[in-house]
RNA sequence: GGCCCGUUGGUCAAGCGGUCAAGACGCUAGCCUCUCACGCUGGAAACAUGGGUUCGAUUCCCGUACGGGUCACCA
């Protein structure tokens, strides 16, 4: 075979006329602090933010700002047959909430569309083809990529093929072979094949000329895994698709070069194509950044097997977490723990720091993957709650109600500061209460604060005389004040409690609990279902003292009347 | 099937040749307490497996098993 590789790179990409030096220049070296972390994110726009995702954004979030680095998202819309109108804008929302902050990239323009920030831009892939193209055509000229012709009628063969149906069932080593023998094959070409082709207008991808020895080995520094070795790539993998746009792979080296990327966080199932990259950025002659494989999320199936949480799963898709009421920042705590393994020791240590004070540390970084675990994010959501001010449950649960329970939140911010009085419930202490996991939480937990929603909801509990509850109730309409300091208050009740027979003293009942009828916990319970129309609720002195005089009168009249 | 990654209690995990093998979640006994929510003190519960190397392996090496990933003109 005698090919003239320039003459080729020019048939092929007629209308590329920069040099790749001339490319680079527009992009220069960017100007950071030493040991300055650029990361990114690079989702493709095909539906909603996962769940795993999560976990490379904010690797590379923490890394990039913690080093004094630039974080940036660039939208990789190589796949037309897969994208989801939308999905680009959707996925930055959804980012935005979780307060995930991207220095330059992708953002949404005024008008609601996606558009750039920054000078390494365009952050879209399909937008830049010429780039891509560029070097290209290089790769041609230097004889390091060929192009393959096909038909129309063969690409639209391809393009129906579900080939993850097809792999399942496939002969591996049959396989492999003729795959083997179909690259060789296409290898042997001549100019005129090239010229007919071209003058036909086929169809034509560009693919890698690969001198990899499969037989031999790479070794390789992972991040997160430490050194790993694997089979050089030996595959004339596809660099351009037939639609003149890259594929993952040729997208990755030459866009993460010229954006300035020095580390590049993705997901463990980009392991195995890694020598395909690492012989891209050798022949591109790009030095290749630093990389970190994150392992994936786990749920377990049916059989009890580890599974990759996929997209039907619950819990896959971030935008659900506020449709079940979690906060981002707890979600986003969650992560962290999962991540880094001293996280809850730092945060126990420093309750009051924001996370983005937690100095991340990639040695902590566990190569294994995890379950996702409902019952730790619960335990860890709790207690991002319960450390917020009342001022700051009061801002996020209204603004979660106006599009989760309407009537919520126009209950509360009907009266802010009652609202928040209610919210400062045992809130701000060494100890605060946890009573909220979600936001589901707050309804049933304090609607008896408000009359419209007050109702009665359990019953006394089994062998209550009727006639010990509405004495104790008559008793402590008669000796309520408002004025009355707690202690005070419930010294009226436990006189109430031992003039009905009932224990004042809990030691003196625990000690011999037939001396008495029951205890003032029986009495204080008579009291607390008729305000609360619950047997649990906080501090009843507190509750009343919220609810005012009159409102806790009529509703303990509902029993004496 | 080839290649690759992983494997400490139910879950997440400390550990980095000598430990009674941390801690958290969950479970559980009890204490505290006017109920609840907290908090506190305990408890049950683990190094997948077989070979090496070593005075000594959870820790290092090899094999096996199991789990996961990947093998597209998808990312």
């Amino acid at each position: 075979m005698d090919i003239n590789y320039q003459k080729l790179a020019d048939l092929l990409f007629p209308h590329v006329t920069e040099t790749p030096e001339a490319c680079e220049a527009r992009f220069p070296a960017r100007n950071l602090p030493e040991g300055a972390k650029v990361t990114r994110f690079a989702p493709s726009p095909t539906g909603f933010v996962h769940f795993g995702g999560l976990f490379p954004v904010m690797v590379g979030e923490r890394l990039a700002h913690q080093s004094g680095g630039v974080f940036y998202l660039r939208i990789e819309d190589t796949d037309a047959k897969r994208e989801v109108p939308g999905a680009a804008e959707g996925l930055i929302t959804t980012l935005e909430r979780y307060g995930i902050h991207f220095d330059e990239g992708a953002i949404l323009g005024p008008d609601g569309k996606v558009t750039d920030i920054g000078d390494y831009g365009p952050y879209k892939q399909s937008l830049r083809a010429h780039l891509y193209h560029v070097f290209a055509k290089k790769l041609v000229a230097e004889g390091k990529a060929y192009p393959v012709f096909t038909t129309e009628e063969e690409l639209e063969a391809l393009k129906q093929t579900d080939k993850k149906a097809e792999i399942k069932s496939v002969d591996w080593e049959a396989e492999a072979a003729a795959r083997r023998a179909e690259m060789l094959s296409h290898r042997e070409f001549t100019m005129e094949d090239v010229e007919a082709n071209l003058a036909a207008g086929n169809p034509w991808v560009l693919r890698l000329l690969s001198d990899g020895d499969g037989e031999k080995k790479i070794t390789f520094q992972d991040l997160v895994r430490g050194k790993l070795e694997m089979p050089v790539n030996d595959e004339d993998f596809v660099l351009l698709k037939s639609d003149g746009i890259p594929t993952y792979h040729f997208a990755h080296a030459v866009d993460d070069h010229l954006m300035g990327t020095n580390l590049v966080i993705r997901g463990e199932e980009w392991l195995p194509s890694l020598p395909k990259h690492l012989q891209l950025f050798y022949y591109l002659g790009f030095k290749a950044p630093k990389y970190m494989h994150i392992s994936q999320i786990m749920r377990l199936d049916e059989n009890g097997n580890k599974k990759k949480l996929s997209k039907r799963d619950m819990g896959a898709n971030l935008d659900d977490y506020a449709k079940m009421g979690y906060a981002p920042e707890a979600v986003a705590e969650y992560v962290l723990t999962l991540l880094n393994s001293n996280y809850e020791e730092w945060r126990a240590a420093n309750p009051a720091l924001p996370y983005t004070d937690f100095p991340f540390n990639v040695k902590k970084m566990s190569a294994s993957g995890c379950l996702f675990d409902f019952q730790k994010l619960n335990d860890v959501s709790k207690n991002v709650l319960s450390r917020m001010t009342a001022e700051e449950v009061y801002a996020k649960y209204t603004a979660w109600a106006s599009e989760y329970d309407p009537e919520m939140k126009a209950l509360l911010t009907a009266n802010p500061d009652y609202a928040k009085a209610i919210f400062a419930i045992g809130r701000g202490g060494k100890k605060p209460r946890k009573d909220f996991t979600v936001w589901t939480d707050v309804r049933p937990y304090l609607d008896f604060f408000y009359d419209g929603l007050f109702a009665i909801k359990d019953a006394f509990p089994e062998g209550t005389d009727m006639d010990d509850v509405k004495a104790a109730i008559t008793a402590f309409k008669a000796s309520y004040d408002p004025a009355d300091e707690m202690n005070a208050w419930f010294d009226k009740v436990k006189a109430i409690a031992a003039s009905l027979g009932y224990a004042a003293d809990m030691k003196a009942y625990k000690a011999d609990p037939t001396a008495f009828k029951g205890s003032v916990a029986d009495v204080s319970g008579f009291l607390r279902l008729a305000v609360t129309g619950k047997l649990n609720a906080p501090d009843l002195y507190t509750v009343m003292q919220l609810l005012g005089r009159d409102r806790v009168f009529a509703r303990l009249d509902k029993f004496v009347g």
